[in-house]
DNA sequence: AGATGAAATTGACAAATATCAATATTGGAG
DNA sequence: CTCCAATATTGATATTTGTCAATTTCATCT
């Protein structure tokens, strides 16, 4: 594995506080590896073997019930996934895919899980980032079980916007289809919301969405940072 | 606050490992209180000054936005909640209210970051913890996505069954409209439920419900281990 | 035991969301 | 640049879920 990625993810949270030979003894069981889009990574229920690292590309984080499926996040680089599952050494609940071309590092459960025992500083990182985690998923069963699907798509909209800088108008960034499955619902009734919004000021074309007026859009959305701020 | 108490803290997982001097730090600062039925406990967006230990009774764990209110998780004996909050500093996600009379530990959360920096077993169990956490609310979200109401009820009274030690009968524990809540519906949509769960064989009156042929139920539950096994 | 108020159920209806089929659009491959 | 296949949209309709009002059941207090 480059040393470059090896930075790269000594810069993560997760790992930048753990003492060096422990990171080293990491990185030498570890290996990177590039995949094309829409490989399956991980499927829900095998055991998880590895803890991946997002180099560059994106992932889905997806799960599948009775012939039904739906995509829970969406993985973007630099970041881990599957931390949970690799540190209960439980089986994964998620499946994931690779979106795009992706790099990704991945560093065998075993040796994590020894690290952490014998690394405290580790040990802290991974419960920062742990409960970070799980507050996400706390604000995502809110913003499902709180909220109309219009009322999703436009709190998703106005967090769009300022991921992406807060500009007028923005690229959407993936397919409507997953931003659906996202959303809980489907690619027709998304349609339709967006139609839906067009009152409140939404102008969406292709792959770029525009909001013409954020205020107004904010008085239907009502976003709330209990919900809606990732940071907190 | 009573040495019992201090006994029943200290036999959970959390607090099991760490040095006795810390955890005697801990005891120290805290103090258990007991509340009446329906008393708020704690408001969503608050700042998390205590973390809470559920020594007997039951809390609700709910969450409002715009005028709607639906409940995320019940709190048993003996058990912690919002650890995620109180981990990372930031205001409460979830706000918390008594089921019944309930007596609650209170362990100022400046003390268990404190300590939480001290004790590096400490720091492990509450990883562990936070882990189990994070699972469950994936959990509640596939559930939630990938099935409709009479599925989630047929496997949450499948679950119930299993929690009352798998017998036929068994007490439904708290009110529908709580469980409908819970489940993501309303009270009405839930007795609706319950009907159509009749031809599957489940015999429901007022608090106690039957389950006549379980396999029957299951057929048409189809639970899965990756969604409704708490223990995974 | 009877009265009382909350919870649960039922019925009629409305809203939200999904499904299916048809058409339009779009982003790439050659 | 054009065609192709996937994606997105639209329309019509079905299903699921929610709302409101009326009624019944239940638990509890006296």
């Amino acid at each position: 594995m480059p040393d470059s990625v090896h930075e790269e993810i000594r810069k993560l949270h997760l790992f930048d506080a753990m003492a060096v030979e422990h990171f080293q003894t990491l990185m030498r069981g570890a290996f990177v590896q590039t995949f094309p889009p829409l490989v399956d990574l991980i499927t829900e229920g095998d055991p998880s073997d590895f803890l991946h690292v997002l180099i560059s590309g994106s992932v889905d984080l997806f799960s599948a019930w009775n012939d039904r499926e739906t995509s829970l996040a969406t993985v973007r680089p630099v970041s881990t996934f599957i931390l949970a599952a690799t540190i209960r050494d439980q089986p994964y609940l998620m499946s994931a895919r690779t979106l795009e071309k992706s790099r990704i590092a991945l560093i065998p459960s075993a040796e994590i899980r020894r690290i952490f025992d014998a690394d405290s500083d580790f040990a802290r990182a991974i419960v920062t980032e742990l409960a970070l985690c799980y507050r996400s998923v706390v604000k995502a069963q809110k913003n499902l079980k709180l909220r109309t699907s219009s009322e999703r798509l436009a709190n998703y909209l106005l967090r769009a916007q300022a991921r992406a800088g807060g500009q007028a108008e923005f690229e959407l960034g993936f397919e409507k289809r997953r931003l659906a499955s996202v959303l809980g619902m489907t690619p027709e009734h998304l349609s339709r919301a967006f139609k839906g919004l067009q009152p409140h000021g939404v102008v969406a074309t292709a792959m770029r969405v525009g909001i013409a007026e954020p205020d107004k859009l904010k008085r239907f959305a009502r976003p709330n940072p209990l919900i809606d701020d990732p940071k907190t």
